[in-house]
DNA sequence: AAGATGATGACTCCAATG
DNA sequence: CATTGGAGTCATCATCTT
C-alpha cells in the first residue's frame, strides 16, 4: 500500500530536478548544482523542444523560451471558448487565437499582424486637458513635472543596490558573439561548450553544432550509469522534433475532433485536459506512449507535475530494477493506479502522500507555506526590522520584475511559480494591512525591500473610516472592521431583501436571536455587505470598490462600460496601496522615470500605483486582452495628462521576441516588468474550473515567464 | 442583448480539541 | 500527534427578466 520512501524521494527529486532544469534553460539560470541528481540528456531534449528546438534557422530573437502548455493544446480542442466568451473571463483573460495553434505558425507570423491590433496613445504632450475629474487628494502634487526625455537610466538603475549584471551572460558573452551563440546559450548549454563547438565546426552548420553540444553534454556526465541509454533517447527526440511541426499537426487535430465527439459523455471527466496534458508531456520530451501510460496510471486528473513524477519514477525504477528488487516496482505502479478512478483531482490519498513525501525532505525542499500573519517582508504599520534577503543570482535585474497572483492557490502552484521565476521566494501579503479590505496575494519580485514607504494619504483602514455613512446603522453584533476579498460578483437585491425580512421579524427585540445573527453575518462575509439603513444591507457600489482598491473615483465609470463589467474588472485588479508600497523603492532608483512592460494590465493597477508614487512613466507597453479594460486605462492615461508613450497590445501570446526587440530598440529596454496572470483557475471561488496552473487561462503564467525571460535575454545581449 | 439571479463545492489553512 | 470544525476564496453557468 505504501510507496517506499526511496522511490518517493527519488521521484520527487527528479521532478524537482526536471523543473529546475526547465527553468535553467534561459540564459539567466545558473547551471545545475553538481550535487543535484543528474538528468541531463532528458533535460536537454526536453528543454530544447520546449524552446522550439527545431527552428534553428529562425532568427534567435524571435524565439520564445517556453511555450505555455495550452498554446498548442488550446485550439486543438475546439471548445466553446472563442474570443467573445474568452474576453468575459476577466481582465486578465486571454483568448486563444486559432492561428497560433503551433509554435511554428507563430514564428512565421508576420510581426505586423500583431502590430495591427495595437494602437498608439498620446504621443508626447498631446494629452487631454485637465485632471479635474480625477479624485485623489494628492493628484496635483503628484503630477509629473519637468519630464525630460532622458533615456540614460533606461537600462541601469543609478543605484548599485541590487544591480550586478547577470553574471553568466554578461561576463564572457559580451556583444561580439553571434546570434547563433546566443541561441545555444539560451538553450542552456554553457558558454564554454558553445564556444568550443562553434570553434570546431564553424557557424555554418547549426545542426552539427547541436549534435556536438549534445555529445559534450553526455560525455560530461558519462561517469554515471544510464547515460548511454539516454543518449539514444536524445537522438530519437531530436528527430521527433524535426517533424514536430508538420507531422503532428494533422494527427493532433484529428485526435481532438474525435475526442470532441464524445466529450459530452458524462463518464469522460475532462477529455480535453487529458489531451492537453498529453501534449504538454510530449512537449516536455516524453514519448506519447510514456505520457499516455502515465495518464492512464495516475488518472485523468493528475497534474502535469505528477505525471512527470510518474514517468521519471517509472524510468528510474526500470533502470534501478536490478538494484531495488522486483517487488518494489509493482507496488509503485499499483499505488498510482489507484488514482485512476478518482472522481476529483488532488484526492486525499494523493495529498496525504504528498504531504508524507515532503516530510521526508529537508532544507530548501520544503513546500512554500503562507505566513501568518500575512505581512510579507513587512507592512507599514509593523516596525519590525527587515532581514535583508538574498536573491538568487539569476533573479537579479535589470530588469526588475513583479508578479502577482492569489495566495490561496492549490498546493504546489506557488512552488512552480517560484521555480520558474528564478527561485525567488514569494512575498505573501494581505491587503488588510494596507486598507479596509482583505486581499491575500502572493508577489514574486526582485525589488529591493528596504526603505519602502506607503502611498499618501494613507487609505482608510477600517470599514467605518472607509464608509462613514454605514457607521450609523452598524449593529454591535456585527464585529467586522475589515471587508473580505472584493470579488467579481456582488450580492443580489433579493438576498438583501431576504435578510431585511429576517431582521424585521425580530424588530421589537434588542438584538436578533443568535441563529439570525449567524445567518446574517455569514451572508455579510460571503458577499461583503454593508449596513446602509435600519435592517438594510447592501453590496458595495462600484465607486466604493474603486476607492477601497486605491483607484481614483470613477476610474472604471462611463465610456460604455456596464456596471457588471466594472465589478468584474475591479475584482480582478491590484490593491493599489499594497502594490505601490512594494514599488516605492523604484522612486529613488529611477528619478527620471521608468520604461514599463505591463502584462495582463487590466484596468492599470500598476500604472496607477507608479503614478501615485510620483514615478514618471516614460514608455509603457501594456498588454491587455479586454477592450473594455484597455479603454479604461487609455482614458486614465489621458485624464492624468501623462507625458510618456503608451503602447497597447492585446495578447501576451502574440508578443514574441521580434516584437519585443523592436519595442525595446526604440527606447532602450524595460526597467520593470509587472503583471498578474489570470487567477480564475486558481481561485477558490471557482467551482467550475479550478484546474490549477495548467488551467486554460491561468497557464498564461508561462507567458509571463516567457516574456520576462526574453526581455532578460535581449537586455543581457546588450543593444 | 444585457442584466439579474441562484445554484454549483472544493481546497486550504488554522485553531481548538481530544 | 491526529482529528475536527470553522472560515475564506481576483468564479462560472444556465436561466429568467428587462
Amino acid at each position: 500500500m505504501r510507496i517506499t520512501t526511496k522511490l518517493l524521494s527519488l521521484s520527487l527529486s527528479l521532478s524537482k530536478t526536471l523543473s529546475r532544469a526547465l527553468s535553467r534553460f534561459s540564459c539567466h539560470h545558473p547551471s545545475l548544482t553538481p550535487s543535484a541528481p543528474r538528468y541531463p540528456p532528458r533535460s536537454v531534449t526536453t528543454c530544447s523542444r520546449i524552446l522550439g528546438f527545431l527552428p534553428l534557422s529562425r532568427p534567435p530573437s524571435s524565439g520564445a523560451i517556453l511555450p505555455p502548455p495550452a498554446r498548442r493544446a488550446g485550439p486543438a480542442f475546439p471548445t466553446e471558448n472563442p474570443a467573445s466568451s474568452g474576453a468575459g473571463v476577466g481582465s486578465r483573460s486571454s483568448s486563444r487565437s486559432p492561428a497560433s495553434i503551433f509554435w511554428g505558425s507563430h514564428l512565421s507570423k508576420d510581426p505586423r499582424e500583431n502590430q495591427a491590433q495595437e494602437y498608439k496613445v498620446m504621443d508626447g504632450n498631446a494629452a487631454g486637458e485637465g485632471d479635474d475629474n480625477v479624485d485623489w487628494n494628492t493628484e496635483d502634487e503628484l503630477e509629473v513635472e519637468n519630464y525630460a526625455a532622458s533615456s540614460s537610466s533606461s537600462l541601469t538603475p543609478p543605484s548599485g543596490d541590487a544591480v550586478s549584471g547577470s553574471g553568466e551572460a554578461s561576463s564572457s558573452a559580451g556583444t561580439s558573439h553571434s546570434k547563433l551563440f546566443c541561441e545555444f546559450v539560451v538553450m542552456g548549454f554553457s558558454e564554454k561548450l558553445v564556444t568550443k563547438a562553434i570553434d570546431e565546426i564553424g557557424e555554418g552548420n547549426p545542426d552539427a553544432i547541436l549534435e556536438s553540444l549534445l555529445t559534450y553534454k553526455v560525455l560530461e556526465n558519462s561517469p554515471q550509469e544510464q547515460d548511454i541509454d539516454e543518449s539514444a533517447v536524445v537522438k530519437e527526440e531530436v528527430m521527433d522534433s524535426d517533424h514536430f511541426s508538420s507531422d503532428c499537426e494533422g494527427s493532433f487535430l484529428e485526435d481532438s475532433s474525435d475526442d470532441d465527439s464524445y466529450s459530452e459523455s458524462e463518464e469522460v471527466i475532462n477529455p480535453s485536459s487529458e489531451e492537453k496534458k498529453l501534449l504538454f508531456l510530449t512537449d516536455m520530451g516524453y514519448t506519447a506512449e510514456e505520457a499516455s501510460i502515465a495518464i492512464e496510471r495516475c488518472g485523468p486528473d493528475a497534474s502535469v507535475a505528477e505525471l512527470a513524477d510518474f514517468i521519471c519514477a517509472a524510468q528510474m525504477s526500470k533502470e534501478a530494477d536490478a538494484l531495488l528488487g522486483p517487488e518494489e516496482k509493482p507496488r509503485l505502479l499499483n499505488n498510482f493506479t489507484k488514482h485512476k478512478k478518482r472522481k476529483h483531482s488532488n484526492c486525499d490519498a494523493w495529498s496525504k502522500k504528498r504531504r508524507g513525501e515532503k516530510k521526508l525532505l529537508h532544507g530548501d525542499e520544503e513546500p512554500i507555506r503562507l505566513p501568518n500573519p500575512m505581512v510579507g517582508f513587512g507592512v507599514p504599520a509593523e516596525s519590525r526590522t527587515i532581514v535583508p534577503r538574498t536573491l538568487p543570482e539569476a533573479a537579479i535585474g535589470p530588469p526588475y520584475f513583479y508578479y502577482e497572483n492569489v495566495a490561496l492557490a492549490p498546493k504546489g502552484v506557488w512552488d512552480t511559480i517560484s521555480r520558474f521565476l528564478y527561485d525567488v521566494e514569494p512575498e505573501f501579503v494581505d491587503s488588510k494591512y494596507f486598507c479596509a479590505t482583505a486581499r491575500k496575494r502572493g508577489y514574486v519580485h526582485n525589488l529591493p525591500i528596504n526603505d519602502r514607504f506607503p502611498l499618501l494619504p494613507l487609505p482608510p483602514g477600517t470599514i467605518h473610516e472607509a464608509l462613514p455613512l454605514t457607521k450609523k446603522w452598524w449593529p454591535s453584533w456585527d464585529t467586522r472592521t475589515k471587508l473580505n476579498c472584493l470579488q467579481t460578483c456582488i450580492g443580489s437585491a433579493k438576498l438583501t431583501e431576504r435578510i431585511r425580512k429576517a431582521l424585521e421579524h425580530h424588530d421589537g427585540e434588542s438584538e436578533p436571536p443568535p441563529r439570525i445573527q449567524k445567518y446574517v453575518l455569514d451572508e455579510c462575509r460571503k458577499w461583503n455587505l454593508v449596513w446602509v439603513g435600519r435592517n438594510k444591507l447592501a453590496p458595495l457600489e462600484p465607486d466604493e470598490v474603486e476607492m477601497l482598491l486605491g483607484f481614483p473615483k470613477n476610474h472604471t465609470r462611463g465610456g460604455g462600460i456596464s456596471r457588471t463589467d466594472r465589478y468584474k474588472s475591479l475584482g480582478n485588479s491590484f490593491q493599489v496601496d499594497t502594490v505601490a508600497y512594494h514599488l516605492s523603492v523604484l522612486k529613488e532608483l529611477f528619478p527620471a522615470g521608468i520604461n514599463l512592460l505591463s502584462l495582463f494590465s487590466g484596468i492599470g493597477g500598476a500604472e496607477v500605483a507608479l503614478h501615485r508614487l510620483g514615478i514618471p512613466l516614460k514608455n509603457v507597453v501594456s498588454v491587455e486582452i479586454s477592450e473594455v479594460n484597455r479603454n479604461i486605462m487609455r482614458s486614465w492615461w489621458e485624464q492624468t495628462n501623462q507625458k510618456g508613450n503608451l503602447t497597447h497590445l492585446t495578447d501576451v501570446q502574440q508578443l514574441n521576441g521580434d516584437r519585443l526587440e523592436q519595442l525595446m530598440n526604440s527606447f532602450g529596454g524595460f526597467d520593470l516588468i509587472i503583471g498578474g496572470s489570470p487567477c480564475n483557475n486558481l481561485a477558490g471561488s471557482n467551482r467550475h474550473s479550478r484546474d490549477g496552473l495548467e488551467g486554460k487561462e491561468s497557464s498564461l503564467f508561462y507567458d509571463y515567464f516567457r516574456i520576462l525571460d526574453l526581455v532578460k535575454c535581449i537586455m543581457s545581449k546588450g543593444h
